[in-house]
DNA sequence: CGGTTAATTAACTGACTGGTTTAATGTAGG
DNA sequence: CCTACATTAAACCAGTCAGTTAATTAACCG
């Protein structure tokens, strides 16, 4: 079913043609044909990706005339983030001991 | 495609039953059977759950006679949670606006 | 050896994804 | 009004996903 809103978003991240959007999203606002530019897809194919990006709630789009602006909506991000938080420690620990392992190689040790 | 190790992540975090299972190996290792306990689906459900984290490299599994227990290896998080913080500033933008916005309500504004 | 437990593999299903092409819609502007 | 442009909708396709049940592998234990 799918309809929490935490997989939504990170099924939405879960893509790099989406994440490319955002990013230039985060340039400021574009048109469609503005974000469908760089990428080797047909326009529908990009329509769609905004399509999935605005469920998730990481978009907006407002209406100028012909054109349909997409405008960034970060706000579920702040919601990935806090997940992943709880992690961070986990991967500091893991991180700490690779350095710990680096500098015991540094001197010499052969503890493994 | 979906080879890039970011998107296969994000993929891997867009289904609660796998976020659930991060949850309970922060806490220590786990085996299958543990893991399924909570869930009322089959055991190679959640298999197939594990093998998704496996492949993402959120999870390592080891032997102990006949049980595999498994490990969370938070690592790959830290890549997830780093290309989200380049939109820190975004969803802090808008929670501030909304702050704003609040604190003008209390002072009787209405400027929208 | 034989049985039990842990876990995975295999084969199958229904639903969803990411893409296509073609057709429709809405709006601007001569 | 007619045409061109921006965008979406429809219909379709191949591949993946999340789940099932049944069968298989692997290790322990009496």
């Amino acid at each position: 079913m799918m309809s929490d809103s935490l997989s939504t978003v990170f099924a939405a991240l879960a893509d790099p043609t989406r994440r490319a959007i955002l990013a230039r999203l985060a340039g400021g606002e574009a048109t469609v044909n503005d974000l469908a530019a760089p990428f080797a897809m047909s326009l529908p194919a990009v329509s769609k990706h905004l399509k999935v990006l605005e469920r998730a709630g990481l978009i907006t789009r407002g209406r100028d005339a012909q054109y349909r602006p997409c405008r960034l909506h970060a706000d579920p991000l702040a919601d990935a983030a806090r997940w992943l938080d709880r992690y961070r420690v986990f991967w500091e620990a893991s991180f700490d001991r690779l350095d710990e392992h680096l500098s015991d190689l540094r001197k010499g040790k052969t503890d493994d």
